[in-house]
RNA sequence: GGAGCUAUCGUCUAACGGUUAGGACAGCGCCCUUUCAAGGCGCCAGUACGGGUUCGAGUCCCGUUAGCUCUACCA
């Protein structure tokens, strides 16, 4: 039980969700279902200036609907607001723990106070800033200016420091990236404590509290984004001081945009709120973010064959392993989303797609028949990318073309065509088999080829050239409104 | 400026130091076809650069270049 394996996704609720961030949640997640872990979801908002609440629960709804759910985490329907033994999952109801940590650092003399303000650290940063050296609190040219050896009590205002180590490398061993060293001197005695007023410990930093909660949740696994490496030599010391073991880190790549910068609402869609509304499933977002930096194997081998890049969680979950994971980020690109997603679209059962397609459709759809509804989806599922393309496809059913265009209407309804559409109004058998018996008469009867009365029905009822079969056009938009939209023409 | 990371087709990637450098997406062409798709077949396209090590380097080492991350009392 000692050797069980919890992995965490840790965001702040400054913003929305974003992609990168759900890529890494994923990466944790499948680590976790692959081991028969723990996955944790925990706020990060010890900055109070930006969490809200708002954000927040946009957070929890993305990772709802990416189906990334958590075995801990925060819970509105269980008592506390919180599910899991190692609760609360907000930072900020945690203070107490964190202040308990700083005082006993404090008192072994591992951390200290510092009465700096920032109007100080502000000229000696610009001093060194002059002088073309990096501002480093207590290293290099600001040696010995800190506070570090004043032996502060908490009479007057201060914050509170870490006190790095001063000579050697820091090593950080990575699941993904390997072993990396840090040179002490490259770091500094980083405020774990904001300013505070006298008698008081402030707010703790990010870095300082991620290290408390990652042990108090017995995070095993620190699966982070890459962004997160230059913090780790600050953390390592300190779960030392803490006294806690090490959890094995892995800080997996970045997604990058187009133009390989960070990816944001400049690229397109960046946040998964984003990407449910323009229709893709929760499944295609899943296996596309899996496949950014890591290739699965199934049975030991790569996928040879486009049907073989379709893979179910069950597989990737079966197959992921952080040793496989690419230490160099990739481009995020949303073409092979939109393949991925049609692909999943054609292989979902129209029961599934039925109910899937709901948020994109009027009012209307819900009053439809089940079999009405199943014929309108299998008849678009094959020609649709996303689920609202779906829905798209299906707008003739509910709006009557009012414009025509002119080149359009002069190439597909001459006055033979309109010929053939009026007896087209005139069919009386409207099951699927007698309608086609009923067209091909047509066909025979006006010397007409299916392309060409096909184009003019299109035309007719929907106001273009594109729509599902022609049949199953026919069979959507039912009689009485085919005879109300051809009228115009016969 | 400093610290760190990274480098295979446009993109995602595969390749015990030995392959005509493989696959997928995108693009292009042909076939199929009732429009659009889907499907089938095919084409285009890559080891950033320079030195080593080696019988042999995409793969190991060193440098160069480029990109990214961090460099906050943000997370």
């Amino acid at each position: 039980m000692s050797s069980s394996v919890v992995t965490r996704f840790a965001p702040s609720p400054t913003g929305m969700l974003h992609i990168g961030g759900v890529r890494t949640a994923l990466f944790a997640w499948l680590f976790a279902k692959k081991h028969s872990g723990k996955f944790i979801l925990r706020i990060e908002d010890t900055d109070l200036d930006r969490s809200t609440e708002e954000n927040i629960r946009i957070i929890e709804e993305g990772m709802r609907w990416s189906g990334l759910l958590w075995d801990e985490g925060p819970d509105p329907d269980c008592p506390g607001g919180w599910l899991g033994e190692q609760g609360p999952y907000r930072q900020i109801l945690r203070m107490d723990l964190y202040k308990a940590k700083i005082s006993e650092l404090l008192q072994q003399g591992k951390a200290y106070r510092c009465r700096c303000t920032k109007e100080s650290l502000e000229h000696r940063r610009k001093e060194s800033d002059r002088a073309g050296k990096p501002f480093q609190y207590n290293r290099g040219l600001d040696f010995g200016q800190g506070c570090r050896d004043r032996q502060y009590d908490d009479s007057a205002p201060s914050s509170i420091r870490f006190a790095m180590p001063l000579g050697g490398d820091i090593i950080l061993r990575d699941a993904i990236k390997g072993t990396i060293q840090f040179p002490s001197e490259s770091l500094d005695d980083w405020i774990i404590a904001r300013w505070s007023d006298p008698g008081e410990i402030g707010v703790p930093t990010y870095n300082f509290s991620v290290v408390v909660d990652d042990v108090a949740m017995r995070v095993s696994h620190v699966i982070r984004g890459d962004d997160h490496v230059a913090n780790t030599p600050k953390q390592i010391p300190l779960f030392e001081a803490l006294g806690y073991p090490l959890p094995i880190f892995a800080h997996v790549p970045m997604i990058l945009g187009k133009d390989k910068h960070k990816l944001s609402k400049r690229h397109g869609a960046a946040s998964i709120t984003e990407f449910k509304d323009l229709g893709f499933l929760p499944q295609a977002v899943r296996l596309t973010l899996a496949k950014l930096s890591w290739t699965p194997k199934i049975d030991g081998r790569v996928a040879e064959s486009a049907e073989e890049e379709i893979l179910s969680d069950a597989q990737l979950i079966q197959s992921f392993s952080l040793e496989d994971v690419q230490s160099s980020p990739s481009v995020f690109d949303i073409d092979k989303l939109y393949w991925i997603n049609q692909k999943l679209i054609m292989n979902s059962t129209n029961e599934f797609l039925m109910q899937a397609l709901d948020p994109f459709m009027p009012p209307l759809w819900l009053q439809r028949e089940k079999s009405w509804k199943e014929l309108a989806v299998s008849c678009t599922k094959e020609r649709s990318r996303t689920l609202k393309e779906m829905a798209d496809s299906l707008r003739f059913c509910w709006e009557a073309p009012q414009v025509f265009d002119e080149a359009l209407v002069a190439k597909h309804l001459s006055q033979s065509h309109r010929s053939a559409l009026q007896r087209v109004s005139t069919l009386t058998d409207w099951t699927a088999e007698g309608l086609r018996k009923g067209l091909d008469q047509i066909l025979l009867d006006h010397h007409m080829k299916l392309k060409d009365l096909a184009q003019a029905l299109r035309v007719a009822l929907t106001g273009g050239t594109i729509s599902p079969p022609i049949h199953e056009t026919l069979l959507l938009l039912g009689q009485e409104e085919i005879k109300r939209r051809l009228l115009r023409w016969i």
